[in-house]
DNA sequence: GTTCATAGACCGACCGGTCTACTCGCGGCG
DNA sequence: CGCCGCGAGTAGACCGGTCGGTCTATGAAC
């Protein structure tokens, strides 16, 4: 996993950003290599197939997200329900300097999940993953007394990640941030109260 | 718009399932003219092109949902926010027989909002109408004491739908009904109380 | 010299789209 | 009534271009 080499760097951080764009299946290998100037026998040296390329696209994508959630959900000086706002704010963030394209798991899952169950799965357990590391916050939520004592975290943190998912396509399809804001909005206000 | 030929009919209908299935890019239009025997020439007179057949598409797929909330929206026997519960139930319900592929809607404009203005513009107006109709019976709710007297319908309305596509992309991917039904529990109650 | 990586010509398959030929049903007309 | 003309629709061969992927040759590092 470690001291990956440039040149597949380069591939990988080019062919996020237009993964997102694009989409997967039109997305062409030729736009990749002219993009970065990379020719087809590096790529293919370092990737199976394109396939193996998109998979490995969306674990660079998670490294992003895992960065975000550490510097979010493991802030002490915050209460566990802002962190869990945060994390989001920041990710919403993170969609204006792209110009609200969305979420890379949403674009994916929902292009590919009818044709290859090995997305599928990959952006499956993502957004799980995501997930699971927002209930254990909202979990401390819990305890602390900012949600109700009857909340079930985990219900609420597939909730939350799914909903998010829906705002930022909404986000996507209008290139304009309100759908996200108003989905936090009502979730944080019902739900602290 | 009215008495459309029954082999135009049959490649809508029929290109409306692989859409949903393979997405846009993927699917290739051999695939939609062997799976319905039809020819090559037929299908190039009564479409300009593979984009204004999908454009189409989307149409047929909303006279669909159109008259779902006809029936459900205009149902004077049950109240408001109880109609609008009962047109996602109904939603959920097709959603189940197609094997929980998700939404057409959400599909599409995933894969193609970042590379088609045309289809990024058209599934916008298509979630804009569904809002636009769920919103004038969320009024009726505020009207009748069943949402808070402060309650904006439209915003309401436009969370609705996203959360919905949201829940329906990861119903997808799990092959599972249940973030759908979270989702609807979740804003039901809250909404209620 | 061996290994990892770069370099790009090349391949068959398939893509969306065009073109021509043919069939069929119907209105007009002697 | 028979015949014709014509447009709508059917049929599929064919096209250039692009796709993902392979192959061989070369370059750089140790």
């Amino acid at each position: 996993m470690a001291a990956t080499s440039p040149t597949k760097q380069q591939l990988l951080q080019q062919g996020m950003a237009l993964l997102l764009k694009n989409g997967y299946n039109y997305l062409g290998l030729t736009e990749i290599l002219e993009s970065t100037g990379i020719p087809k026998g590096s790529f293919y040296h370092h990737f199976r197939n394109k396939e193996d390329f998109g998979l490995q696209a969306i674990d660079l994508y998670m490294t992003g997200v895992h960065a975000a959630l550490d510097a979010c959900l493991d802030d002490r000086t915050l209460p566990p329900l802002r962190r869990v706002r945060r994390f989001f704010e920041l990710v919403q963030d993170s969609y204006q300097g792209e110009g609200y394209l969305g979420c890379l798991l949403g674009g994916l899952g929902q292009e590919l999940s009818g044709v290859s169950d090995a997305f599928r799965q990959k952006v499956e357990e993502c957004m799980s993953a995501i997930a699971g590391r927002l209930a254990t916050c909202l979990d401390e939520a819990v305890q602390a007394g900012d949600l109700p004592a009857g909340t079930n975290p985990q219900a609420h943190a597939e909730l939350l990640v799914n909903c998010w998912e829906g705002a930022a396509l909404r986000s996507r399809l209008r290139r304009d941030p309100n759908p996200l804001g108003q989905m936090l909005d009502f979730y944080f206000r019902q739900a602290s109260a």
